[in-house]
DNA sequence: GTGGTTCCAGAAAACGTTTTCTGGTGCGTC
DNA sequence: GACGCACCAGAAAACGTTTTCTGGAACCAC
């Protein structure tokens, strides 16, 4: 058999000058035509629309863009893709970009701070017309050196960069969804509060610690507000609740803000066999689809991923439009949505939190045991 | 004032011919030193990377694309880009690729069977180097249509197109997780037990099917399957469920595939007031982190998303490398989770299922009311 | 009739690369 | 010393567009 045995035909595209030639004229006439950009006699004009129709003319946009020197492609850098929130994000913006003939490039930087100037260099080189990004680390200074690299209109979603960057922001109202929670905590009788939040080198804890004092310095008698940080993986977020839950006069509600804190947290609460809604009220930050179904459902301070997305694309696109719009900053609305994880005070815990059956108070237990526990009691 | 008065200076790229007046070569021998291609001169060599490096020069990928023929891009159009599974499958797709110096063009079509050959399209023009999707209807003519003419390697996610277009496949072996799964419930005693899947239009459907078919042929004395076939909307499973569960001589166990179902079965098994995982059962697929968050935590069969992106990034890059390799056909496995939501069959339910309180057996109450129900009892 | 506009379309340059083509140099061989 | 060949680097073509440049034709005014 012939090594050359390609299967796969090229099959040359057919381009402008294939147009021009069946409708006899030059391909700048056809250009002219198809980008309505100037006069074109009408009988020229109609003999060039036939033409580009009868053969299925499809413009290369590789060659319009290295002309044109704009690649309408946009990218998108997320710290990390398979969370839900970024997922809705970049879908929201994908939405807007491909509605105004734009389409996203989208990078992964796995939550490694080394991968964003990495990616950041791949979107320069690949001349995106803009760029929207949710930096690991705030104050890298690779990140930082690429950015300015890189001079295209800039939108950040949820951090801070350094003031030397000149960028958009989308951010969302943490604060004020913290402080509305605990406020609603507050309403209900609780007294003693923690918020797990995330490290403060994130913006959204940040706000979120904010929004706790913005509580605290409504100055209500006997309150209690007790900001726990913790890394935002499971195993932290379990130990870090954990010690706030066992002490003596222990939180009669939890406010978690983070991503990944959630499971850490419900095991903990397990751990110490509390009952969620019950013996300890809870509120999630986006717990995504799992919020309205979990047992009890979770009350939650929530976010449009989707909106986020779809904001930053448009902050984008303005000023891709015309350059001389400065950057802006939006920060969007949070939602308190209560549901049953959060109720009144228990009438009496004030002695010290329940032990768990099992386990040391050192050791904590292994994640998660497949058999049935506490939650719905065995039998009935 | 200057009415031109632009403060984003384009500030011109440093391009190879820079590079090559620096070094006092011609532009093809710096093009013939980056690219590796040729033998160069040792002095010229190093005066052409020095040359680079201090004018810190990137190629511009954009003409190196135009002038090779290919764009080191890869076009992914996503069925519902915010689902979990299909965020997880963009994310492996885009560390394979990434890897190997593509990138990822995501394109959602958000369940709109219009926007297949709309975004195919968009992707052609675009000369994507290939093209992965999850399609949203498989025999749609225009999808079809629009797929032939773009001629690149093309991997298809969980679906079958008709074998008019060739394509790769990465699929996920639901035959085998839901026949595991069946097994596990015959094996705890269960012999009434009903699989809601999705229409049998979508493939994962289609091969859920097929492993009831198998375990039903094991011929099992007693054993009675119940195919339930439901749109993949909260609403749809809901009542499809509740129809399913409220007969006389109910099934003791559920099976649930389908991405959106979920929330739709656990509001009808509260609707009849029931116990996941005493007076039911109930194994389910795919539900991300909120399965061993759940209570009782959810017994499921799953499958890697990350690993079926991957799977076909790099089923694509092979055919890319050497566009003499044939489509191929990768069924990854499904692994079955056993977790508290099944359970042993109820000692005595075969007279009827318990009523639930609320709502009569005609009308559905309206989905999720904030406030607590069943589940956990508000009084112990 | 000459000069100046205006209108419009073709020719050609440009975008930033890669690759083919061309040709000079140096060397070995007869 | 002529020829052939290998080696390597510069010149130029090519990728598929857009845009500038050029110029012919028609029209008007003097």
């Amino acid at each position: 058999m012939p090594p050359d045995d390609r299967t796969h035909r090229p099959a040359r595209r057919v381009g402008i000058k294939d147009v021009a030639a069946r409708a006899g004229v030059a391909n700048a006439t056809v250009s002219r035509v198809l980008s309505g950009s100037a006069d074109v006699r009408a009988d020229l004009r109609e003999r060039v629309l036939r033409a580009a129709a009868e053969l299925d003319y499809q413009p290369d946009i590789l060659a319009q863009s290295l002309r044109r020197g704009a690649t309408r492609q946009v990218g998108f850098i997320a710290d990390d893709l398979s969370n839900h929130l970024i997922a809705d994000i970049a879908t929201g913006a994908e939405s807007v970009l491909r509605a105004h003939g734009y389409s996203l490039l989208v990078m992964n930087s796995e939550r490694d701070p080394t991968l964003d100037p990495a990616n950041l260099r791949v979107l320069h080189a690949r001349r995106v017309d803009a760029l929207m990004m949710c930096p690991v680390e705030e104050d890298d200074p690779d990140t930082v050196a690429a950015l300015r690299a890189i001079n295209v209109p800039l939108c950040v979603i949820e951090g801070d960069l350094p003031p030397s960057v000149p960028a958009s922001y989308v951010h969302s109202d943490h604060r004020d969804g913290m402080a509305h929670a605990l406020r609603h905590l507050v309403g209900l009788g609780h007294r003693r509060i923690a918020v797990v939040a995330g490290p403060v080198r994130y913006r959204s804890a940040r706000q979120r610690a904010l929004g706790l004092e913005d509580v605290a310095g409504e100055r209500r008698r006997g309150l209690v507000l007790h900001h726990v940080e913790t890394e935002l993986t499971p195993q932290a977020a379990r130990a870090s609740t954990r010690a706030a839950l066992d002490v003596p006069g222990p939180p009669t509600a939890i406010a978690t803000g983070g991503d990944g804190s959630l499971p850490g947290v419900i095991a903990a609460i397990d751990d110490l066999g509390l009952a969620i809604g019950e013996d300890i009220s809870l509120v999630t930050s986006d717990p995504g689809d799992l919020g309205p179904v979990f047992r009890p459902p979770l009350a939650a301070i929530t976010r449009d991923g989707a909106l986020i997305g779809a904001t930053a694309a448009e902050l984008l696109l303005e000023r891709i439009v015309d350059p001389r719009t400065g950057a802006r900053t939006v920060i969007l609305p949070t939602v308190f949505e209560p549901r049953a994880s959060v109720g009144r005070v228990p009438a009496r815990r004030g002695a010290g939190p329940v032990r768990s059956p099992a386990g040391t108070p050192g050791a904590l237990p292994r994640p998660r045991p497949a058999t049935p526990r506490s939650g719905t009691t065995p039998r009935r």
